[in-house]
DNA sequence: CTTCAAGCTGTAAGCGATTACACCATACTG
DNA sequence: CAGTATGGTGTAATCGCTTACAGCTTGAAG
């Protein structure tokens, strides 16, 4: 069935059909009732391919993410696919399992369906890719990564905020010294976050023995294995900045195994603010990221309802979103 | 740039490109050799939505399920894709959100885009749906609910021999006063356990206070208000199983917060075995539910390399998927 | 030397929509 | 009343690919 059935059926031509269900053009409300009555009894959808190809928009917007399995992603997607159908867009979700490979095979799929803009919200990107997309004159928008330029946006989070809310928290607990397990940091968005810590270190004149700063994988298991090499390194900290909120996790776990209670002999504080982290034992305290704005901003930095030449030129904006702490029961005064 | 550019470039038609790139037909190693280095120098990825059109077939596989965000999914997810990409396929997920209005439009969504097959995770599959994706030959594949036919098949979970090693294992420690967490009990999935654990307390001959038996959300929350209930009704169970492990969590959380230990004081069973479910603390005693194999079978329900009529017609098979217990630390002896 | 099959390639007709263009009523303007 | 917007509709070209069909070589078989 297709839309010249609905055309014969309703007595019009297909073109009237197509103006019907688009809106693009007047169609007399009589005929269009005729028509949506058509629709209804054949039960008619249009078909997005040929719909695509003949308009050149696909009202697909892609979504590159690393790993839809750690918990950040998700609620991102959620909120990337919510604001999408609201707009009555669409979303292509692809993981790159953190792997260079899958990501190009993730921006070519993005470029053979002919999306109508990408949110790339991992930093393992080529620059080679990037042209790629850009020369297509595909809208992106970067998380935390790249540089605004036609067609492309960036947003941009504000990790010095939330971590001098949360050192000067500790701070005002007592707390002196402080260890920090980062992410993998051969990852960019690893590294930002853990030069944020570092420059809230520096901030503050506290200097950390190296024992203190541990690398982690940004998943439980890193996080635990790398406050078991911090407890057992015999340097004692009072309070636990984890890269992510995963991290903070498994650290708990590594303090208690180590017969250690949080929050009375260490505090642990967590970066994210997922959905879990209201839920551990004790809730964590964390400095949260707003990943439902980011989700919107992202969005929005790519969609143009009717791309006409008259709406101003997309991209080259740079949005900043602001982190900030959540108090919850993983901090406590410092137990010197 | 497309087709007919390349072509030109290699001095070949349009139909040569075409079937060098797809390998539907011979084409000599040497015109192969001109067209591959075509497609090189100009960078040419074929448009998908064109092949779709032209060839019926879209490569793509919807994904339907409740919400991404339910660390039940991700991970099914994302094995889902894996073995789709694997088979050079692709994936359109979609999330209902519970919500009947929005699964509707995820069906439409799928018819529109034409994809090849649809895996239905989620309970909340109205009958009428059914029959408009079976009326247009779209093999389904349906997680727990629903019955095998012509292009439908059915993945089956078999919940009894999980509840019943988990209820064995627990009675081997002495439990006898069981109370249990259910989920949302108007939706399908959540019943399907809950009477499961119903069947399994019977077998056991084993007789539950209505107070023992709450309503959670299958999310953290429910589980902590749900165990609260139970606590604060005065009937103290020694164990609690939970519908889900978010549900378990929860209700560990609460355990806590009325002074009591896990496992001393009282014994918790999730079901599901999220990845999570080793991290909690204490680690968390589950049922695991074989995630990965249910989305690889899902995928393959649906998949036919070639869909000639040759091949056997697809649907009417029913998989069947184990659970099994994964002993952790949340279990112990009965505190009589 | 035909005859035919097999291998390779090109031509052109779809696939199902969108949309530029043309057309015909009306209604309005001066 | 001619001239011109304006609103509503149809015709047909177009998007980029797939594929049925046809045609041309070549070499082997009869």
């Amino acid at each position: 069935m297709n839309i010249k059935t609905v055309a014969q059926r309703a007595g019009v031509s297909t073109a009237t059909v197509s103006r019907t269900i688009n809106g693009t053009a007047k169609v007399s409300e009589e005929t269009a009732d005729r028509v949506r009555a058509a629709i209804q009894e054949l039960n008619f959808y249009p078909n997005t391919n040929a719909r695509a190809l003949g308009s050149g928009r696909s009202s697909l917007y892609g979504l590159i993410i690393s790993d839809i399995t750690n918990p950040f992603f998700p609620e991102i997607a959620k909120a990337f696919e919510d604001v999408a159908v609201e707009h009555g867009q669409e979303v292509l979700m692809a993981n790159t399992n953190y792997d260079p490979v899958r990501m190009e095979m993730c921006v070519r799929r993005m470029l053979q369906r002919k999306v109508d803009g990408v949110a790339i919200l991992t930093s393992e990107m080529d620059d080679k890719l990037i042209k790629v997309l850009s020369g297509r004159n595909i809208p992106i928008v970067f998380l935390d990564s790249g540089s605004p330029g036609p067609g492309i946006s960036v947003v941009r989070i504000n990790y010095a905020a939330g971590v001098d809310q949360g050192m000067n928290h500790l701070l005002g607990l007592g707390h002196r010294r402080f260890a920090f397990i980062s992410g993998p940091l051969n990852l960019a968005s690893a590294l930002t976050r853990f030069r944020a810590f570092n420059d809230g270190l520096a901030r503050n004149h506290l200097i950390t023995h190296k024992a203190l700063m541990q690398e982690g994988n940004h998943r439980v298991d890193g996080g635990h294995d790398a406050m078991a090499r911090i407890l057992e390194s015999g340097a004692r900290p009072t309070a636990v900045m984890a890269s992510n909120d995963l991290t903070a996790i498994g650290a708990m776990g590594a303090i208690y195994e180590h017969g250690l209670r949080v929050p009375e002999d260490v505090s642990v504080l967590g970066y994210d603010n997922i959905q879990l982290s209201a839920f551990t034992q004790p809730a964590l305290t964390t400095i949260s990221l707003p990943r439902d704005e980011i989700a919107r901003i992202s969005f929005r930095a790519l969609y143009r309802p009717h791309s006409k030449s008259t709406s101003k030129p997309i991209g080259g904006e740079e949005h900043f979103v602001q982190s900030s702490l959540v108090l919850r029961k993983s901090t406590g005064p410092a137990c010197l």
